[in-house]
DNA sequence: GTCTATACTGCGATAGAC
DNA sequence: GTCTATCGCAGTATAGAC
């Protein structure tokens, strides 16, 4: 997310994808386009070229930094949200040492998954660059390992904030992060829509603890069926 | 939804909004242009034009008919879900006639809500014509009778089925609408992108109960935070 | 009411000069 | 590594023939 605006003779490729952001959030993906990326920055449609060989693979560095700053944005929130467990994010154990299965440890948890789908709205609301364009369908076709393991990492992240609660096996994990998420990016999107406009400049806040709320009682419905 | 093909000298305009659907199902908004539209008619590109003055015109109409579909089929699931109160849904008095405030009433207008969770993901899926598409924001500026009335008559159902629900106030009613069609449309939006492509053929009624139980677990914490 | 033909715009992508 | 110049294509929209 630098933003140095060293174009000419300075890191272009990294200039690129900061502006390809700038785009998205003003414009979302449907104004995304090498040709006005080149313009926003003042050099030649051709020059993007230099350094990706087509649309999609400038699409597709992008992805792989939303993924990387969508999942440190989530990490931030969900710590914001409360402390982790000792045992890290990354335990499976459904077995907490000491903790009853419904204890404070597993409400925390809930906590900061939930804080997950408010964090989520902040950073798709501030970027465009949700998970339409982190997993858009021509990137499918894409060879590019970084993306590959960024939004690895990302899914894990979310998969283990899922599995800290006391969620009973890693398999219900996976349909519970396709809720929040889908909560989350439908609150999103109805947003950028202007389907909340009338709430005015504070309405961003209102909405993220809106979608926060919703996650939480979708988490609570999991464990409470 | 008449799919008639009587394109040359039949009702061109009919057949251009039943076109447009047709593009949307396959290639979303994105893939959506008067020109294809007309090719797929074997129409040429200007005739369109005798119909509508512009893209955004036709999009309009396409808008005010996908408004119309999604509430008969809201309305569909609705019924399906449940037999409506005596009164009818349109009523707005919160203490119902001889029932406990969370009586079996309350919970049959549960279920017709929560269905309407489902009946959005599947008509959406169908169709491709979601809410991205009956309020896109090119749409604001477009004066359009037709469609300003159903889309009225379609946030106007969502708001009678919420307040058929025990929620205290009709105030309370719009950000429960809210959740739910920020759910169902999370998970929609998703799944077009391919999220939940591993399910294979009966994916879409996986999701669309997925869609509903969440929907369900809204309702129920908006009744008891 | 639909046709052909056309003007214009914007984007993706390439060639070759510097 | 960036430039200018250019090609090809798709889309919006209009003019005028039939």
């Amino acid at each position: 997310m630098s933003r140095d605006r060293a174009y000419h003779h300075g890191d272009l490729r990294a200039a690129l994808i900061a502006a390809s952001f700038e785009l998205l959030a003003e414009g979302g993906l449907r104004r995304f386009s090498v040709a006005a990326v080149a313009r926003r920055l003042g050099v030649s449609s051709a020059a993007p070229y230099r350094h990706f060989p087509d649309r999609d693979h400038l699409l597709s560095a992008v992805s792989g930094a939303a993924a990387t700053d969508l999942r440190a944005a989530i990490l931030e929130a969900a710590v914001a949200a409360g402390p982790p467990a000792p045992d890290g994010p990354g335990a499976t154990d459904p077995v907490a040492a000491g903790s009853a299965p419904a204890g404070p440890a597993a409400a925390a948890a809930a906590d900061r998954l939930a804080a997950v789908a408010g964090a989520y709205f902040r950073y798709v609301v501030a970027t465009g660059a949700g998970f339409h364009v982190i997993y858009a369908p021509e990137l499918y076709a894409v060879a590019d390992e970084n993306r590959r393991e960024q939004t690895r990492a990302l899914m894990d992240t979310l998969l283990d904030l899922a599995t800290a609660t006391d969620v009973p096996s890693y398999r219900q994990a996976v349909p519970l992060v396709e809720a929040i998420i889908a909560v989350a990016h439908g609150y999103t999107s109805l947003f950028a829509d202007g389907f909340f406009a009338r709430g005015g400049p504070q309405a961003v806040e209102t909405v993220a603890v809106r979608a926060t709320e919703a996650a939480r009682a979708l988490i609570r419905a999991e464990h409470r069926p």
